[in-house]
DNA sequence: GGTTGTATATTTATCATATAAATAAGCATT
DNA sequence: AATGCTTATTTATATGATAAATATACAACC
């Protein structure tokens, strides 16, 4: 039996179940993978709504099946770490700093792009976001609150002006990384990092892409310098951490 | 009635046949979509298949569905272009020239980032992979061959090497970029190529991260004029020829 | 011994039908 | 005009069949 409070059904909440448990690693390529009647018993629901989960796990990667062979996870290397779900599963419970570095390469590669791409193309709607976005950064900062959301917002409005629709796509998954990571980092709020921010901001407003490019380089080369921190201040700790994160 | 023909089963040959309807715009979110009863009918399948179908495609963030309310298709924000299945279905049956210059941008921030890690990072069994697929180029070259494949090789060698899991994630989508842009752009398969691919391995091999990054970034760079170029001849018989791969 | 073919059992694939739950739309009431 | 109720439609879920694929074990053969 399943509480269906996560999704919006038993499917949604099914598929969210068991792909946490793959990318936690419950079952593996190695290990079998339990076969439909048993998981239908486990969860207490029909065969219908196992198989539309099944099929929503495979159409991410995670899973195959064959009649007679089963269902089986697949390799890490055929799942779609770019799906969003899959990257927020396995940030939010299967956590290392390897992933998270790994993903931050993603963005240094991307984001210093896509603020090249706003100063050239960004339109009235996308400056008034970004701007925006700085404005809240401010004003959470003269409260002394967390500019979490501000924050997620300019880089998402930074990745939209862009008008790549590719990069608006890695917008979802930036905000899961940025949600998950200040968790992690214990990263500065102070005036320095808005400061940084700004500069990317007038940058565009201005339309150097030079210089938003090498300002958002900057800003993402800091966040990368704060997660490489913590982990070195977290490593003794890390085996722990993970435990309870699988739980 | 569909042939099981495409993919393994009929709900993956129903899956991929709606997902390029959906992409080419025969759905859309304006438009409504099929009820479960009538896609039943029209493709003479079952309703488990059919729903297992309509939820891989949701799990790709192209359709979503409620009681009553039917189903629908999302709006193309949703949708996850960095998907295999539907990048793929969105190159080879809605092609345009702005959506291979947007993919290409991705690869012209990833790549070079990726060519300066494998410097760095590139195992035995990389630098091998690598090299082997230089040789392939050469080798196609002297036979007048086409080297499409070593080159896809290449691509795909050095974003493995990276060590980075999100980059090699994208050797999938480049495949498929790169599988479908050459029937596009006739590029030049000469001699300079090779040279000019051959420069980014050598300084891989040799360790050099600057020096593997800017050849890189020269390589995408080139691919993406000849694309621009691509398109400036093309333009004229343009709507041709997207109403052609559209039937 | 090793290869190749065959029978069998297991598992997913597919189908058919029924009931439940959600909700859009129309209607009635205020 | 706004609100609440009724109804019809559609997906969500359950159940129980049959079909197809294939891993496994075994038999036959060279």
């Amino acid at each position: 039996m399943i509480a269906t409070g996560r999704g919006q059904n038993l499917t949604y909440s099914i598929a969210e179940d068991l792909g946490v448990a793959i990318v936690t690693g419950t079952y593996s390529s190695n290990s079998p993978f339990p076969v439909e009647a048993e998981l239908c018993k486990r969860y207490g629901v029909s065969r219908s709504i196992l198989r539309e989960a099944v099929k929503m796990l495979t159409a991410k990667g995670l899973l195959g099946s064959r009649p007679r062979r089963g269902t089986w996870v697949q390799d890490e290397e055929n799942w779609n770490l770019l799906d969003p779900d899959v990257l927020r599963w396995m940030l939010e419970r299967k956590f290392s700093f390897a992933l998270l570095i790994e993903f931050t390469q993603v963005r240094l590669a991307i984001e210093p792009k896509a603020a090249a791409l706003a100063a050239a193309n960004a339109g009235p709607s996308d400056r008034a976001a970004i701007a925006a976005a700085i404005a809240g950064m401010i004003e959470s900062e003269r409260l002394q609150d967390d500019p979490l959301e501000p924050d997620i917002a300019f880089h998402i409005a930074i990745l939209h002006a862009s008008g790549n629709g590719f990069y608006s796509r890695l917008g979802e998954l930036i905000e899961a990384a940025l949600r998950f990571s200040i968790r992690m980092t214990n990263r500065q709020t102070g005036v320095r990092s808005v400061a940084e921010h700004k500069k990317v901001s007038d940058a565009i407003i201005a339309g150097d892409a030079k210089r938003a490019e090498a300002a958002m380089q900057a800003l993402v080369e800091d966040a990368l310098a704060q997660i490489r921190k913590a982990e070195q201040a977290a490593s003794p700790r890390q085996r722990i951490r993970a435990a309870k994160a699988r739980a």
